[in-house]
DNA sequence: CATAACCTTGACGTAGAAGTAAAGTCTCGG
DNA sequence: CCGAGACTTTACTTCTACGTCAAGGTTATG
């Protein structure tokens, strides 16, 4: 499994799995909101797995939070230090720095948190008032019909 | 209570208390957001609290919703209707009109507590993972310490 | 009744997030 | 080895949601 043969996907691939369109991704890739992926010989872009996943995510902040590009970014970023350390990408690091690092992502992560619980609540409230409002609508639906019965079309 | 005195608000006041520019104001009305508010003799604005309710609902959607205005539109129209309703402002409407006006209503409202479901629940999912995520970092940052405890900074 | 503070419309500008077109390059199945 | 289709970069355009003057009219207050 997951051997190099076919695990490689063109641009075109990424983006019918992904429903954005190739543009979208060379633009994030210019952002920095994904890593340049590796290239064919002839320079044709070669994307993992990973890198669908990544956008998804992306979606998911944009379309869920709103968060802007640039907001995105600094999420990704973090969540790319947090790979470097899970990796233990660079072992020469002393553990102090590590620990910066991680506190580092702890507060990114933290902050979004704030974010999604804050958005989350008054979404739950939104949902609520709606559901009042359709109650109320069925109610009046409901005294419609009687006043219809009562006194049919004149 | 509720007498025309002082009962109506200047741009200023209204943008002052809604958080939202003059500009944004006036930009709403000219994109059917806001209906045209009724003006002074000299031409100045003049807005109910209504208005200022109303501008704090478009930004909600907005902001927690993501909605475009475009999209926000179709549902401050949908609720203008059901002031409408409501109001009895067409008592002369026979009944199955007012039955059509009302389903129609449901309809909207339906929809949109379908978005706010989807995404209420969406946004519950990434509260937990980012909570899960904490945790891992949590439990990282405790084995860092021990390991500083162990081995003190060469 | 002057004048500061507030408001009007109109026009142009901008940032973010892509869309679209052009002109050329690569890949791969036949 | 060649042509259709996928891909490349560069550059210009679009759309949304306002921001920012500009030039002038209105209102309230001393």
């Amino acid at each position: 499994m997951s051997e190099s043969t076919e695990a490689y996907l063109q641009i075109g691939e990424v983006a019918e799995r992904t429903g954005v369109t190739q543009r979208t991704l060379r633009f994030y890739e210019e952002k920095g909101l994904l890593r340049p992926p590796s290239r064919m010989d002839g320079g044709f872009r070669l994307y993992s797995e990973d890198d669908v996943t990544r956008v998804a995510h992306i979606r998911r902040l944009q379309n869920l939070l709103g968060l802007t590009l640039a907001e995105i970014k600094e999420m990704v970023e973090a969540e790319e230090m947090l790979q470097e350390i899970k990796a233990q990408y660079r072992p020469e690091a002393d553990v102090s720095e590590k620990r910066r690092q991680l506190q580092e992502a702890i507060g990114v992560v933290t902050r979004q948190h704030g974010i999604v619980s804050q958005k989350a609540e008054q979404m739950s409230e939104m949902k609520e008032q709606m559901e009042e409002r359709l109650r109320t609508f069925e109610r009046w639906m409901t005294e419609l019909e009687q006043m219809e019965r009562k006194a049919p079309v004149a």
